[in-house]
RNA sequence: GCAGACGUCGCUUAGCCUGGUAGAGCGCCGGAUUUGAAAUCCGGUGUCCCUUGGACUCGGGAGUUCAAAUCUCUCCGUCUGCGCCA
């Protein structure tokens, strides 16, 4: 969420960005107003307390010096002032709760770079990376190969939990590891740390990382315990700072998470989601910056770096796309995407997903560092290393064979004992 | 799961029994002193509203009271022991 100083002196700033994105300004407004009747409360109910405190220490004193009958007659005179206090308070209390739920709703600041557009048809091309092999024969879908070698089991998947959940087998689960383990220690090689993250997380933490629709539409909850199962590690990396004040020589936080995501792809129907493209359950491993305000645009290009070598190194085709207004959500001032060449469907299909969050979630999280000038929030960024399913996808597609079977990427192989082509089951 | 102990400002801790302005040390920031540094000394160092003064803050919430860090209830977390367990 927004500084809530962005809208007592900058509210301009607001809607001009909610102009780009073609929003109504209902909710600044609302959010203005609720936030001088909250002050309004508060300054009465703080005068009222002053009094209170006065006659407290008039008691006190009265007490100490034995005047009983001096302090039964201020007790009688402030007997009822409590009762006016609660009231104001209450008050104060949900001008603040409606302000800040309203607040939540107003979506961050675009960065300047964003193509403005209504959807993602307006998205804008970036760049072009790796060669497009042309096959020799007819590409065939990542589902109509798994489903011939045998790698992955959909219909019993669906058996034992439901649809779009399945059994990952043989060189193809192997191949899976491999690309985590990969992954992993190249950005370990460039100084992130390693995270094992919690698989799930409290209300209270996960409304400091997310949308509040995603609760409806993406997060499994976990009854009766009131956990939702994380949709990605960059939940619980960027949550584990919550209403922390982070020394500045901490700061760059660098951190690369790797967890098993879970989500529930509510609405999500079609024949591209075919196979493990658009999936229940899946691994990932993420890169993460906490970091101060002044260095996150530097930084977002590194993370954007990173992602570009390492898909570089795995020999595949994408592209790269700067994501326009429509298409942004609400969390990110800046995302690129990269787009993986899926041969058997002709398309570019997103893969890696890299923002720059600046201090939205650092807002709702309280996550801030010391400056010399008090407390400021942090900056926080997040991009996809490589979604193992989607990577998968991409693999199986762009390095498929005649006879069905999939060349292994070069960097891969040792972690696979050297084997060059997956193996069917 | 059971029992006990504990949770106070960035860190360490006092205050709790017996309700009445949250104190100290460390760290950090500023100043004095110094050629410079250390040491020393002085001041500052949580949050919010600022209507210049104020209110709030002792793990969270609720209650009792004129008044709660302090008393009561409840939830959460940590530690120790027992139990269970990959």
């Amino acid at each position: 969420m927004l500084d809530i100083a962005m809208f007592r002196e900058h509210a301009d700033i607001i809607r001009a960005d909610h102009d780009k994105r073609n929003l109504p300004h209902d909710n600044i407004d609302a959010v203005i107003r609720l936030d001088e009747e909250w002050r309004q409360a508060r300054y009465d109910s703080d005068q009222l307390r002053k009094v209170r405190n006065e006659a407290a220490r008039g008691i006190a004193g009265a007490k100490k010096s034995g005047d009983t009958a001096a302090a039964d007659s201020i007790m009688a005179e402030v007997k009822t002032i409590g009762a006016q206090i609660d009231a104001l308070t209450e008050r104060a209390d949900a001008c603040l709760a409606e302000r800040d739920a309203l607040r939540m709703r107003v979506p961050n600041i675009l960065h300047e770079s964003v193509p403005v557009g209504e959807d993602d048809q307006k998205n804008t091309l970036h760049s072009l990376h790796g060669e497009k092999v042309e096959l020799d024969f007819e590409p065939r879908t990542h589902n109509d190969l798994v489903e011939a070698n045998g790698w992955v089991d959909l219909g019993r998947g669906a058996k034992v939990a439901g649809s779009r959940f399945y059994f990952l087998m043989g060189d193809l689960a192997r191949l899976e590891m491999a690309l985590q383990q990969y992954t992993a220690n190249f950005l370990v090689e460039r100084g992130y740390t390693l995270v094992q993250p919690p698989l799930m997380m409290n209300r209270e933490a996960y409304e400091g990382v997310t949308d509040l629709a995603d609760f409806e539409t993406v997060m499994y909850g976990v009854e009766p315990d009131k956990f939702y199962l994380i949709a990605t590690s960059e939940h619980p990396l960027t949550a584990m700072r919550m209403d922390e004040i982070i020394e500045p020589a901490e700061l760059p936080v660098k951190q690369v998470g790797i967890s098993q995501c879970f989500r529930r792809e509510v609405g999500a129907h079609g024949l591209s989601d075919r196979g493990i493209w658009r999936v229940h359950q899946f691994t990932k491993i993420e890169q993460i910056i906490i970091c101060k305000p002044e260095d996150s645009w530097q930084h977002h290009e590194e993370l954007f770096e990173n992602a570009l070598e390492l898909w570089d190194s795995l020999g595949l085709h994408y592209r790269v796309v700067n994501i326009c207004t429509g298409d942004m959500g609400s969390i990110a001032a800046k995302k690129y995407d990269l787009e993986a060449w899926l041969p058997g469907v002709s398309e570019y299909k997103e893969v890696v997903s890299c923002s720059n969050c600046t201090d939205y979630q650092a807002n709702r999280l309280r996550m801030r560092y010391r400056t010399t000038d008090g407390n400021a929030a942090v900056h926080t960024l997040n991009s996809t290393a490589v979604a193992t399913s989607r990577a998968l996808v991409a693999i199986i597609e762009q390095n498929q064979l005649e006879d069905g079977r999939v060349r292994v990427p070069e960097v891969l192989q040792a972690y696979m004992g050297g084997q060059e082509v997956l193996q069917s089951l």
